[in-house]
DNA sequence: TAGGACATTATTGTATACAAATGTCTCAGG
DNA sequence: CCTGAGACATTTGTATACAATAATGTCCTA
């Protein structure tokens, strides 16, 4: 993708996954063009691309406006990425190859610096999770698969919450990733299957904790 | 989507499927904008959309190409499809209404009308077995999971093998129907997903036959 | 003759102008 | 006070011109 199209859906999609640009509210093309420094027509480009990827929706008059997660729409996407990405972990443990695994390896051994330190390092955990999966996605082959799972990886909510996870809950998921690990090791198809789903499942847990957790502390501040 | 944008994609897309537009064939916008009379704007949307359905693939310097379709791929798009449309027929048992179930009634119908003849009427049949499964995917109720079978389940290669099939595919076909409504009637969730997929992986193995069929056809003649 | 620099052509990207459609506000009439 | 018609403002759709980039062809040199 070309530069001016590729800064508007670099800028929209990160106002959007950060809150800057509140769900609900309407996406005007003008209005965007004028903050991403370009003309509509890139802005339109981005919008149709974030429209697939379900961070946008449009109504039937052709108006956007930043997609709007309820809770059970969250639920819905946990479910399907369990599903898709244990069938995932499921073919790469059956194509394994040395060279991914310690790719692999590694991508671990970043989010267990990350964590192990006083105050964990939340993004350098999400830079070092983006990868993990995204390795086995890779071993696994499928194009399909990963065009399928792009759309359900990055959630705003899901994102936004992240920062509030326990330590407890990032301990867990770093210890997850090495069961994961043995899995793949010993090529056992069915065994890494049944631990991503089971991992991507307890996310969504952690997830909707930390997620009523904040909730609580919006309304008794009267916030929303 | 407007009336230009609409058209175009429409046009491009009847076009990939029926095989005018021959797989792996480059397709520049000018040459697009012509022959769907309008101008290259909407064509440009179009081929966003029809690159997100992975009907048409860009190389890294954005040049369109027919996406060409290796038995690999399909037979990937096929399993993906069962373990989705799967769920989603287990989602729609659980949450059957009896408006629906006269709607996937009245769809079946159909095809037992369309193929219940000398010569079977294959265009009846696929219009009939596309209302049938949307009709399901309509009642799980899940905008993920339709956003997710939709760029699976129009495959050029299939389509155009359909009229290849044999009657007692077709008819066959007609019978798993008729078990995944007994399995509604009931709302067992899990019999309707083991039918679904079942019936799913059933199609792939009769689209794979057909294929070979006309591939050595093909072949005898020189073509290809 | 092979290979590489340059010019030429084809194709896509972006901006802009205008058309068409949608949304909003006002105000008259009930 | 409500309702709806119509004018006005806002927003999106389309066409087109031009810029930027990639592909192709040509000619020169080694």
């Amino acid at each position: 993708m070309s530069r001016a199209s590729h800064r508007a859906y670099e800028t929209i999609r990160s106002m959007i996954l950060s809150g800057e640009l509140p769900a609900g509210g309407q996406l005007a093309e003008e209005a965007l063009a004028e903050r991403c420094g370009v003309s509509r027509t890139p802005v339109r480009d981005a919008l149709r691309r974030l429209e697939s990827d379900l961070l946008v929706t449009r109504t039937d008059t052709q108006r956007s406006f930043v997609a709007d997660w309820s809770l059970d729409d969250v639920a819905d996407a946990f479910e399907l990425r369990a599903i898709l990405e244990g069938r995932a972990a499921r073919r790469a443990a059956e194509r394994m190859t040395e060279a991914a695994l310690e790719r692999i390896r590694a991508a671990n051994l970043r989010i267990s610096e990350a964590i192990h330190q006083p105050e964990p390092d939340v993004s350098g955990f999400l830079d070092g999770n983006r990868d993990f999966h995204s390795e086995i996605l890779e071993t696994a082959g499928s194009r399909r698969l990963s065009a399928l799972l792009s759309t359900l990886i990055e959630q705003p909510v899901v994102w936004r919450t992240a920062h509030h996870y326990s330590q407890e809950a990032l301990l867990r998921s770093h210890s997850e990733h090495e069961e994961l690990i043995a899995a793949f090791v010993r090529r056992d198809g069915a065994w890494a299957e049944a631990i991503m789903a089971g991992h991507i499942l307890r996310a969504y847990h952690a997830y909707s904790d930390a997620h009523r957790g904040l909730a609580q502390l919006d309304s008794s501040r009267g916030v929303n």
